[in-house]
DNA sequence: CTTGACCTTGGACTACAGTCTAGAGTTTAT
DNA sequence: ATAAACTCTAGACTGTAGTCCAAGGTCAAG
């Protein structure tokens, strides 16, 4: 089993060595061993971890939660239940941001489509009556 | 015209007299003077000010952005299209925001309604499977 | 005249996910 | 043997929008 250095690890996975020590900080990728000198060692499992590491992100977990997935998830007594859970809660949160750029979103483009535009002045924009007045 | 100092403001507007100082140094909202011994002045035009800064918040806009939507709106060359080209912008960021938490959502959504649930253990788990083998 | 409420500045701290630096030690290749 | 490449730690810095603190100055009321 080839063992990998922290900057063979970096490279395999396109993260920076940075990111991988800044990762271990944060208690979600841990070297499985260090030489004499205190070089981090590395196994096939940590490529393995490190991309569940970076899925979970893109799935909009924090490196905090994605901590927690992996205490649950090498806990015996976790079964697929916790793990939707998260899944489930991260999902809501997800929806209420959306929701509330949504009605940022409409607010805006109503603002948007009452202004008059080009050409006219200031006193006639919609946009800056609404900010001024405030809601 | 009433002068008000900074409590005072800060409690007319709901706001902390910290933030008043933090939207100085972010330079969108300025007292109108100072006393002799250096306490800020405020005018009734304050007010409406910092009720600029705030609904511009609540529509999305950073204060550096609220900052460029005040030096626009003061400026004598500025009309009606140029607000507009500032709000359409924020309401494409806001969009692609969306867009990209939609996916996410989706992807989320997708794995927790394949995951066995309560009471299987971890290796049915899709989400875990998913998130080990990366995208 | 003193107490309490108010104001001043400057700087530190929060969360988040890194990035970058300095100064030192290690390993590899020539 | 020496240079180049690599790694180590600790700590500072990025952006966003504040919040909180200390140490000091000021103002109004009793």
């Amino acid at each position: 089993m080839t063992t990998l250095t922290i900057g063979q690890l970096a490279s395999t996975c396109n993260v920076s060595i940075d990111t991988i020590r800044y990762y271990e900080r944060k208690n979600v990728l841990v070297a499985h061993a260090r030489t004499n000198s205190g070089y981090r060692l590395y196994s096939q499992d940590s490529i393995t971890q490190l991309n569940f590491v970076r899925s979970a992100q893109s799935l909009g977990f924090t490196l905090s939660e994605i901590s927690e997935l992996l205490d649950l998830s090498s806990s015996q007594d976790t079964d697929c239940g916790d793990i939707r859970i998260k899944a489930k809660q991260k999902i809501k949160e997800i929806e209420i941001k959306i929701d509330s750029l949504e009605t940022i979103k409409n607010a805006l483009q109503s603002l948007a489509d009452t202004c008059p535009g080009a050409g006219k002045p200031l006193s006639d924009c919609s946009i800056l009556q609404h900010l001024v007045k405030g809601k």
